[in-house]
RNA sequence: GCCCUCGUAGCUCAGUCGGAUAGAGCGACCGCCUCCUAAGCGGUAGGCCACAGGUUCGAUUCCUGUCGAGGGCGCCA
């Protein structure tokens, strides 16, 4: 049991025998900020003043009374603090029993949860159109879904990756056109896509000497396949690919239309047919059919996402904040067609800008200016770039300096937290080398563990079952992402302060340093493991190559 | 004009489910390798948490407004 419900079940209790009514439902227990107030605290007695018609500060009192009398487990001091806080301070055996919890969770286990209980949800991300190569853009939402997707797995739920293929419509026809152009040596109409990247593919076409080919066809074959090699080199799988077109076989998309029609949701006029989404809060009506009897793309998605409710309880969009419009309208389609809008989370990312030789680069498929995401990939490593794309939060927008990122990659927080992970290996196998081995878990001494170097480590892996409970339930990775820069840097002082070998370290202790090194090893792991970063076992810079070393592995 | 997100140290950003003295990295300055990888550790300097009201015992955090930045407002996607 976490020390935490014991000390608020013990908390409950004292106020209810202090006949203080109603009990608070939730009883917040935190860490301070200032370790002088203490290891936990609880502002009960501020909140509950009213409720039992006394001031904070002696109620409080009364709370430290009754709590000094039995206290909880762990517990050895108990007091009432500024305007009514009432601290607790815990013996060093609460952290002790923290590392235990770990090592025994293992990297499997600790920090995972059933929260979701088995919620099916699709996570649907990236889902650029099959027009042209992924953008360094792109990478952003492709990072986010990926590790929103990891964290909602640790969290019981059952997750789909899906990208939804916009393989039909004027885009897509703009495409063809712009390649068929390039292909017959003509320039590339105005409304088409006039990046380097049509030349190319184009020349390859050629090259292929394939003249049949429809250039819609091959280059939708060719954009997809440029998809998923550069997502596969940030090792994000989907686990389903949804094309439009194949609900035109399917005949999902009259379905969904005669559904609309029949829940009175749209109507014609102009001779195109219109969605009342402004019935369900948005700024205006919006046409499904146009009047030339073509669907726009909002029909087709509407079809989608009604697909998408058959086989999940709830679905994630990842979409970039140009396409912010988007999200009442399609909350009003669903929700006439009798699905729950809150079903719907559509997760909004700020976008990217980048910069190259000082300048800002716009990233459009359209005009042609950009840089693709596989170019940034290979520039600065699969690692680096995933740990950048999900520094942040999403809700700030992000600003990638290519020459700046790529020039800095050794200096990449990425590296900070892997070395961490690469230490602790290289430790483990030290001790191998000199016959020490951890052992048993119940042999271990943890008591030893009491210098403050240990002791912010274990505080550090306490914390991160609610930070990944809290991370999906917001979807908000980079939570992650600042607290494994936070563990690896208790971790690195402690490597500093606390010598695990030597002569001068009794074995007891040492034994006890090597489980906390595991117990960190496996917070790394879960962390990085939800970031999609690699958690390597070594790590050597160029030029620092000991003999004793393969120099084949000197790229981790 | 309306809608969304944001405004925190010189720079880039955490923190904000209301809590006690607001943090990190980079940059600047000063230190630490006879010792498990110095890809490491420590110290100093640096803040009207954009501004003004409101709610509250308590607001950087919630509400309203103002200013500023980015994005959206198409029978494109």
């Amino acid at each position: 049991m976490d020390v935490r419900d014991t000390i608020i079940d013990a908390v409950r209790i004292a106020l209810a025998d202090l006949g203080v009514d109603p009990v608070p439902a939730i009883i917040q227990l935190e860490r301070p900020a200032n370790a002088d107030h203490g290891d936990w605290s609880t502002n009960v007695a501020l909140v509950s003043a009213k409720a039992a018609g006394l001031n904070p500060r002696t109620l409080g009192s009364q709370l430290v009374e009754r709590l000094e009398s039995a206290p909880p487990t762990h517990v050895v001091g108990v007091e009432v603090a500024g305007p009514g806080f009432v601290n607790f301070r815990l013996a060093e055996s609460w952290l002790h029993d923290v590392l235990a919890d770990v090592v025994v969770a293992g990297s499997e286990g600790w920090a995972r949860s059933d929260e979701g209980k088995g919620t099916r949800v699709i996570v649907e991300f990236v889902s650029a159109n099959p027009t042209g190569p992924l953008h360094a853009g792109h990478g952003r939402g492709a990072c986010y879904g990926d590790s929103i997707a990891r964290l909602y797995s640790r969290c019981g739920f059952d997750v789909v990756r899906e990208f939804y293929i916009n393989d039909r419509g004027l885009q897509m026809e703009n495409f063809a056109a712009s390649l068929a152009a390039r292909v017959a040596g003509q320039p590339v109409p105005e409304d088409g896509y006039h990046g380097q990247y049509i030349v190319d593919w184009a020349a390859e076409m050629i090259a292929e000497a394939d003249a049949t080919a429809d250039p819609m066809e091959w280059g939708y074959t060719k954009a997809l396949g440029s998809h998923r090699a550069a997502l596969e080199a940030l090792s994000i799988h989907f686990d389903s690919w949804f094309s439009e077109r194949s609900m035109i076989a399917t005949g999902a998309i009259d379905d969904t239309l005669a559904a609309l029609w029949a829940a009175g949701a749209v109507y014609e006029d102009g001779g195109a047919v219109w969605l009342r989404s402004t019935d369900y809060g948005d700024d205006k009506d919006r046409v499904l059919v146009k009047s030339d009897g073509e669907p726009t793309y909002l029909m087709p998605d509407v079809a989608y996402h009604r697909d998408k409710f058959d086989r999940a309880d709830l679905l994630v969009n990842v979409l970039g904040a140009d396409h912010h419009g988007y999200v009442a309208r399609m909350h009003a389609a669903m929700a006439m067609l009798g699905h729950d809008p809150d079903k719907l989370e559509i997760a909004i990312t700020q976008l990217v800008s980048l910069h190259r030789d000082g300048c800002e680069v716009r990233l459009s498929k359209r005009t042609g200016e950009m840089v693709e995401l596989a170019e940034v990939v290979e520039d600065v490593g699969a690692d680096a770039a995933r740990f950048t794309y999900l520094l942040l939060s999403v809700d700030s927008p992000q600003t990638f300096d290519l020459d700046l990122v790529a020039s800095q990659v050794n200096e990449n927080p990425v590296f900070y937290v892997q070395y961490a992970h690469a230490r602790i290996h290289q430790v483990v196998r030290r001790a191998t080398d000199a016959g020490i081995n951890r052992g048993e878990l119940s042999d271990a001494d943890f008591s030893l563990l009491c210098h403050s170097r240990e002791l912010e480590v274990l505080r550090a892996l306490h914390e991160l079952p609610d930070v990944v409970s809290r991370a999906c339930r917001e979807r908000a990775p980079h939570q992650v992402t600042t607290w494994v820069r936070n563990l690896a840097a208790s971790f690195h002082g402690f490597y500093h302060d606390c010598r695990v070998l030597g002569e001068d370290v009794d074995q007891p202790l040492t034994i006890a340093r090597l489980w906390l090194a595991e117990g960190t090893r496996i917070g790394l792991a879960v962390a990085l493991d939800l970031l999609g970063v690699d958690a390597p076992t070594e790590m050597w810079r160029d030029g620092l190559v000991g003999q004793e070393h393969d120099p084949v592995s000197t790229s981790y």
